[in-house]
DNA sequence: TTGTAAGCGTTATCAG
DNA sequence: CTGATAACGCTTACAA
């Protein structure tokens, strides 16, 4: 059996006190290298493998953990290459931090994030449903920074100009000539079914709704699809329950994996991209497999979202105020755009 | 200020012990309704927000993390549709166990796993510089699980039957009457470039030497490339390399994400997938756009992997032995892969 | 059903 | 440079 030996006993064993032993391990005090050896010779005689993280976490008040809260099941999360992008800014950031990130879910199985010692905490992929969340976690005195959040929960948020960068999209699409447009848009609430949405009805998911309010700047009344989430697939479903019914010239896609959904049904429907239907989507992303397309869309910085994250957090741990950062998207044009009127596919 | 408060305070304003204050938490112990009533009501007033997880941890001895220690980089790992289908089974079968998931990657810069509260660990993509960690992990007393990692380690492996399913998919295409085939493999170690293999070197990945091995039961010196990682963009490359140099009548992927960018290489060059060339893969993942083509491959059944994970931990955790499983892939024939002889597209 | 007592293993502080 | 002392905040036998 490992794992009885305690500092003090390395200490005794090396004749000096517990906390020149503990010292030793944590290098913050100069020790002589003579003591220091004894020491670590007493600590590999023992099988002491340092200190216990937990007593240390108690006394310091630290653990180097960083809770990241998803409102997605993981699986669908990862499957989100923004998701795993802007995850691996926070990683690298949190790491340079000397933390590590432990993933928890706002739902009723995985451990609450308030059992947990956590040093700071991300939310990510807000929904309105985390505001207790947030509110229960600052009366801990946990540090929490969100992406895409609600600005009113009072902690930094790390977000995109949606709502602009979208509208930029939809600007260049009417540009073109187009009148006919419709959107396929990110869930819509976090339960809600894939369908069409009525001009009355506002999603609750913050980019979802902002990016809609993009297009509306432009397009009075557009289609609404909402997909179940990005992906591929959900955007051949989305486009199909869109083209069975509507003619329009141009599909706006909230995301460059609905896009590609998007582009995959026209071509199976004798639709020429962009000839006969122009398609944009929102990431940035590349998309495994689109080639020769290349997708007309708006560039988001995700991986400088996570690195966001992780500075605002180092701020709030500091005991600083941390800003909120909007990041700004940037239009990428591509080959899946142009201007509409050629007659359908003979 | 907040979280000052210990329970501590609360049991005194309840006018009950500290004892008492902390079973009417822990709900471990019958508490009279009354005085239960009192103390949460002296919470509630002292804002007082639960045991701290930290001070609890030091008691139990347990903190409900289990660390998952990942050798790739998590945006390369989680391009992986069978990691993030792995991961997906060990979370949930871990927060089944009340535990959460902390991810740690084994290099420099995140924190050791050593200096972080665990419960239990999990090496996930091992390699062979992996038993270090493992090694001063179970001196800690940290019960360990590998997935796909090395069993001299001595801790229960969760792995698959790589060599036995791809021999099956050598022997399908040799029973097809193949003689010039080819392999894409996976990462031949954790730092190698891309680039073809000669036959007197081993991988030092453990399933990427399995997979081949399992080819070269069938085929005396396949041709070998080795790939980036497994993605379907790696997989062109890896198949314009070979088809620029030689001439197989099949090609056997490592993964089906490599397959489907060797078939679209192929289509590209003017090649009928499978007339002038058959192409197998590996996982059983649906790739997202390949329609029509529907793989010949081995399916892995990733989720369960991880569910085993977690079985194993929560064995470990209770004292008990676990045993290592090794799961068997099974053949799913698609429309990749056809007698060889047809001559090349005219 | 409730209270008492005794740590869990470290580390910060401060004096020597 | 080293050592004594005192927490860190909680849990859990055991006793009342």
């Amino acid at each position: 059996m490992a794992s009885k030996v305690t500092i003090a006993d390395v200490a005794r064993a090396a004749g000096v006190s517990a906390s020149t032993a503990s010292v030793v391990f944590s290098g913050k005090i100069k020790v002589s290298d003579e003591t220091a050896a004894r020491v670590r010779a007493a600590a590999a005689d023992l099988g002491y493998r340092g200190p216990d993280p937990r007593a240390a976490s108690l006394r310091t008040g630290r653990s180097g953990i960083v809770g990241v809260v998803m409102t997605a099941s993981l699986r669908t999360a990862f499957l989100d290459p923004i998701a795993i992008a802007t995850m691996d800014g926070i990683v690298s950031s949190v790491a340079h931090l000397g933390a590590g990130i432990l993933l928890l879910r706002d739902d009723g199985h995985t451990p609450a994030a308030t059992e947990v010692p956590l040093d700071a905490a991300v939310i990510f992929g807000s929904h309105r449903e985390s505001s207790e969340l947030v509110k229960s976690l600052s009366e801990r005195g946990i540090p929490v920074v969100t992406v895409e959040g609600d600005p009113t929960w009072g902690v930094p948020v790390i977000s995109l100009d949606n709502a602009d960068a979208q509208a930029q999209l939809a600007h260049h699409v009417a540009g073109l000539g187009h009148h006919e447009v419709a959107v396929v848009s990110l869930r819509w609430n976090s339960t809600a079914e894939p369908g069409f949405q009525s001009a009355s009805e506002a999603p609750t998911i913050d980019f979802t709704r902002e990016r809609l309010a993009g297009v509306r700047e432009v397009f009075d009344n557009p289609i609404v699809f909402s997909a179940r989430g990005s992906s591929v697939d959900f955007g051949i479903e989305a486009a199909n329950a869109i083209l069975d019914h509507h003619q329009p010239t141009a599909i706006l896609a909230q995301s460059d994996l609905l896009a590609a959904g998007v582009i995959r049904a026209a071509i199976e429907r004798g639709l020429r991209v962009p000839e006969d239907l122009s398609v944009t989507g929102f990431d940035g992303v590349v998309v495994d497999g689109l080639a020769p397309y290349q997708l007309t869309t708006m560039h988001q910085p995700a991986y400088d979202k996570g690195r966001a994250v992780g500075d605002a957090l180092s701020r709030l741990l500091d005991g600083e105020v941390a800003p909120s950062v909007r990041f700004t998207c940037t239009f990428r044009p591509g080959n899946t755009t142009a201007p509409p009127g050629r007659s359908p596919v003979s």
